[in-house]
RNA sequence: UGGGCGAUCGUCUAAUGGUAGGACAGUGCCCUUUGGAGGCACUUGUCUAGGUUCGAAUCCUAGUCGCCCAGCCA
C-alpha cells in the first residue's frame, strides 16, 4: 500500500442536526467566548466496535470542526465490570481511527468532588439514605402506569442522612444494605426521577483507586457532573440516554455547577451485525470466535485485523450522517467505502487461490522470463514489478470450464484469453486425473503478444490472473464472511438465541494458495489487492515460515451475478 | 393502558413554507490488459385523514406505526 494518493474528496458531510446546533450555539454565544469542548466517554468494559467509531467520529469530528477540544473520558463507576485491559485496547483504537484526545480523564478522578456534592445535597435535603434492599426498592418504585411509593427511610433527618452515608463510605456497611437516593419525586412519569439512586456499596477494589472507595457513584450521579467539571459545551450519546436528561440537568442546577448540555443521536446498527457488548464478550468467552480482534468481529480490533482502514471507516461514518431516527445501514454501505479506499491505496498481486494447472506446450522447456506489471494501475506513481513468467502456471480452477455456459468469458477448450501482462493463450486439451477431475490444461501460447497484446490487433474477452508454477510461493488465507445469516441477528424465532444466526461458514481456510514471489516479503498489515479476487492483508500470525493473509473483502463480482441469475 | 423519542426511494440521509436531491443497493448501456475501477442512463419515496396557505415533506388537528424506559449496569 502507498500512502502517496491524497484521500478522497471529504466524505458527504451530509449537514447534520448536531453541525446546526452547535453553529447556532456558537452563534448566539451560549458559552460565552469558550470553544466547543465535547467529550467521548467509553466505559472500559469491552472492546470498542464500529458503533462506537461513529460517536467517536461525532464527539472528535464535530469539535474539531468548529475548532473545538475533545477529552477521552473512561466512565469507571463500576469496579466490578472494568479492566485496563479495556482502557489500554480503547486508547489504541481511537488513535488508530486517527483521532487524539485533548485531556486523558477518568470519572473516577472525580470520586472525591463527587462525594462532596452528595454531601451538599444531603444537606440541602436532597438526598437521602435509603435501608431497603433491592427487591424492596423495586415494588415501591411503582410501575410504567402507576406511580411509586415513598420509602420508609425517604424523611431521615439531615445528620442522620450525613451520619450513615459517612459510614457507608468508611465501609461499615456490607454491599447492597444501604444506598444513598436522590429526593426527587416517587411519583413522576419518568422512571428515572423516581429518587434515583446515587450511590451504592461494593467493597470491590477499583482498577485506578484500588481500595480507597467502597461506594461508587451510579452513571448518571456522575456522568454530567464529569461533564460539567471538565466545561463539556455539547454532551452527545445516543437517543437511549434522552430519558435521563432531565436527571442529567436536575443534578447540575441543584449544584449550580457548569451548564453541560447533553444531545442525543441515534445509535448504529448494521445488517448481518451484532453490537452488543454484552453478545460480544460472549462470543469471546464462549470461543464462537477467536478472541475481540477475530477479523469477523465488528470491533475496531477485530475489523483493524481484518485489514479495514480509519480512512474508509471514517468516511463511511460521514456519509451515513446522524439523525434521531432509529434505521439500520446497510453492510454494503461499509463495504463500499472500503472497497473505494483500497481500490485507490491498495498494491496489486497476482495469488491464484484454488490452483489448476496450466503447461504452454509451445513455450520452450526450462525457460524463464520477466513480465513489468503496474503495481498500481490506479496510481502510476506506485510504479512497476518484474514478474516471472514460465512453461507451467497456475490459474484459477474458476477461470477453466471444459464445457462452458453462455457468456462465459474464460478459458475453454479453443478459447483465447489474455494472461495479465503476459500472453495470450488458447486451450488445447484437457489431462484428468483417475477420478475424472481435471488435472491440468494443455494450451499454446502467442509469442507475439508478450506484454499482453497481440501486434495484429486481435481481441480477447477476457484476462485471466496467473502465478508461474516453478516460482510460486505458498500460504494460507483466511476467507471470512458474514458472522450471521440473518440481516437483523436479534430476530430469533421464540425461545431461539442469537447464537442460532451464525453463519458456520463464516471462516473459510484456503491451504493451497499460489502466490507470485513478491509476496514472500509482504510485512505485517500490509494490504493487497490480488487481481480479480478482493482485498486482503498479513495477518499477524504470519511468521518466516509461514504467510497468512486475510481476506478483507472479495472484489464485486459480475459474473458470479450473471451466473446466479441464469441458475435461478 | 404512564412518559420520552421518531416516521422522506429497498437502505441511510438532504430539502428549515417555494422544482423532493445525494449516497449505497438494483437495472441497462458504454468503456476496460482486473467480468475490478470508471462513465452515462433508468427505476423507486414525503405514514394516514382532514385543515391553514397562491403554494405544505415542512405549519395545525386527529389518527396509525416503530423505538426506548420499571439495574444498587452504562
Amino acid at each position: 500500500m502507498t500512502d502517496s494518493i491524497p484521500e478522497s474528496p471529504a466524505a458527504n458531510t451530509t449537514s447534520t442536526f448536531l453541525r446546526d446546533l452547535i453553529a447556532e450555539d456558537l452563534r448566539t454565544k451560549k458559552y460565552g467566548e469558550a470553544v466547543i469542548q465535547t467529550r467521548f466517554p467509553p466505559e472500559p468494559n469491552g472492546y470498542l466496535h464500529i458503533g462506537h467509531a461513529k460517536a467517536i467520529c461525532i464527539d472528535f469530528g464535530l469539535a474539531d470542526e468548529f475548532g473545538g477540544k475533545t477529552n477521552l473520558r473512561f466512565d469507571d463507576t463500576n469496579p466490578a465490570k472494568e479492566e485496563q485491559e479495556y482502557v489500554d485496547s480503547i486508547m489504541k483504537d481511537v488513535r488508530w481511527l486517527g483521532f487524539d484526545w485533548e485531556r486523558l480523564c477518568y470519572a473516577s478522578d472525580y470520586f472525591g468532588q463527587l462525594y462532596e456534592w452528595a454531601l451538599q445535597l444531603i444537606r440541602e435535603g436532597k438526598a437521602y439514605v435509603d435501608d431497603l434492599s433491592a427487591d424492596q426498592m423495586r415494588e415501591h418504585r411503582g410501575t410504567l402506569t402507576e406511580p411509586g411509593t415513598d420509602s420508609p427511610f425517604r424523611n431521615r433527618t439531615v445528620e442522620e442522612n450525613l451520619d450513615l452515608f459517612t459510614r457507608m463510605k468508611a465501609g461499615e456497611f456490607p454491599d447492597g444494605s444501604r444506598v444513598l437516593r436522590a429526593r426527587i419525586d416517587m411519583a413522576s412519569p419518568n422512571i428515572n426521577m423516581r429518587d434515583p439512586v446515587m450511590y451504592r456499596i461494593l467493597h470491590t477494589a477499583h482498577q485506578r483507586t484500588g481500595d480507597a472507595w467502597c461506594i461508587y457513584p451510579m452513571y448518571d450521579y456522575a456522568h454530567g457532573q464529569s461533564d460539567s467539571i471538565e466545561q463539556v459545551t455539547h454532551s452527545m450519546c445516543t437517543l437511549e440516554f434522552a430519558d435521563h436528561q432531565p436527571l442529567y440537568r436536575w443534578y447540575i442546577e441543584q449544584l449550580g455547577i457548569f451548564p453541560s448540555q447533553q444531545i442525543e443521536f441515534d445509535r448504529l446498527n448494521l445488517t448481518y451485525t451484532m453490537l452488543s457488548k454484552r453478545k460480544l464478550l460472549q462470543f469471546v468467552q464462549e470461543g464462537r470466535v477467536n478472541g475481540w480482534d477475530d477479523p469477523r468481529m465488528p470491533t475496531l480490533s477485530g475489523i483493524r485485523r481484518r485489514g479495514f482502514t480509519p480512512e474508509a471507516l471514517r468516511a463511511f461514518c460521514g456519509a451515513i450522517g446522524v439523525s434521531r431516527t432509529n434505521g439500520t445501514i446497510d453492510l454494503e454501505m461499509l463495504e463500499h467505502f472500503q472497497r473505494d479506499d483500497l481500490n485507490r491505496r491498495a498494491a496489486r498481486a497476482m495469488a491464484v487461490l484454488r490452483p489448476l494447472k496450466v503447461v504452454i506446450d509451445n513455450y520452450p522447456q526450462g525457460q524463464e522470463e520477466f513480465v513489468e506489471v503496474a503495481n498500481n494501475p490506479e496510481d502510476p506513481a506506485a510504479g512497476t514489478r518484474q514478474v516471472p513468467f514460465s512453461r507451467e502456471i497456475y490459474i484459477e480452477q474458476d477461470d477453466f470450464r471444459e464445457v462452458p455456459p453462455p457468456k462465459y468469458y474464460r478459458l475453454s477448450p479453443g478459447k483465447e484469453v489474455r494472461l495479465r501482462n503476459a500472453y495470450f493463450i488458447t486451450a488445447q486439451s484437457v489431462v484428468k486425473d483417475a477420478e475424472g477431475n481435471i488435472a491440468e490444461v494443455h494450451c499454446t501460447y502467442d509469442p507475439a503478444s508478450r506484454g499482453g497484446n497481440s501486434p495484429d490487433g486481435r481481441k480477447v474477452k477476457s484476462t485471466m490472473h496467473w502465478v508461474s508454477a516453478a516460482h510460486a510461493i505458498g500460504a494460507e488465507i483466511r476467507i471470512y464472511d458474514k458472522l450471521f445469516t440473518n440481516a437483523f441477528p436479534s430476530e430469533v424465532e421464540e425461545g431461539g438465541d442469537v447464537l442460532d444466526n451464525l453463519n458456520p461458514n463464516s471462516l473459510e481456510i484456503v491451504t493451497g494458495a499460489k502466490l507470485e514471489p513478491s509476496l514472500g516479503s509482504a510485512a505485517h498489515g500490509e494490504r493487497f489487492q490480488f487481481e480479480r479476487v478482493g482485498y486482503f492483508c498479513v495477518d499477524p500470525d504470519t511468521t518466516p515460515t509461514k504467510l497468512v493473509f486475510n481476506r478483507t473483502l472479495p472484489l464485486k463480482d459480475s459474473w458470479a451475478k450473471i451466473e446466479k441469475k441464469a441458475g435461478a
